[in-house]
DNA sequence: CAGGATCCGTCTTGATACTG
DNA sequence: CAGTATCAAGACGGATCCTG
């Protein structure tokens, strides 16, 4: 049926997917991608499975609705897995994907990054506004 | 004056810094770079700089107003630079700082992957969406 | 425990039009 | 060319209350 490889599918992709056109599919996936609780969910899940509750206390100061809402995203989207063990009470288990694990690396990279160039940002941020007046 | 090298600095902000608090200023600095626009302008300066103008080219669609304020938001934060050139008509230019250039690579692989991993999270969506029938 | 449902302020986004 | 000003629309986020 396929005449196609997965590989060659993605590269034909790659050529003809653009980001930078708001047209392109691939920008409104860039704008949901772009999401700090997204980056957060992520990269939390990177190191192995985690229950809703510990999704809550490890996002400290997240609403249930805006977790939900990330989770039911990132599953819609393939990223991440949702299982429900019926005991009582109930226990819900979220995992990474294989794709969503393959982007949790540059999810956490961008995470780490603001964490260990804050001083400098913040550096950046005092000068810009010492040099503008208004 | 500085009793630690900059590595030193770093390493400790590393276990002093933590984005998932809510209350830590990485955190609302990972707000600002989980932006479409923030991956969109960065990665479009990698290769290197570029005038206002053909950022607005470059960046389909985007309305001025979106522009200016990402772009004055970055210079803030020390992450890309403006240089006005006062001829007839002005000629302003903006370019990666080094600290920039440190985030490009990150962002700009971000958006790589939603490019290169669209057709996978299209298929997802499809079928979650199929598999729920509410 | 793991949410669903609602309401509601506010903040951002986006067109559009104008200027040095 | 490189923005600024203005304004309407709507998405977003959070607080609250409730359920299986």
């Amino acid at each position: 049926m396929a005449t196609m490889t997965a590989a060659q599918r993605r590269e034909q992709a790659r050529t003809h997917y653009d980001a930078f056109l708001r047209e392109c599919p691939t920008n409104q996936l860039l704008g949901r991608l772009s999401d700090k609780w997204v980056s957060l969910v992520v990269a939390a899940l990177a190191p192995g499975p985690l229950r809703f509750s510990d999704l809550s206390r490890k996002l400290a100061g997240v609403s249930p609705k805006m977790l939900t809402q990330t989770l039911r995203a990132l599953e819609r989207d393939g990223i991440l897995s949702r299982t429900v063990t019926p005991s009582v009470p109930v226990r819900v288990d979220y995992a990474l994907t294989p794709l969503g694990a393959s982007l949790a690396g540059l999810l956490t990279a961008v995470k780490d990054w603001a964490e260990t160039h804050f001083d400098e940002v913040r550096t950046a941020r005092e000068r810009y506004d010492a040099d503008t007046p208004a």
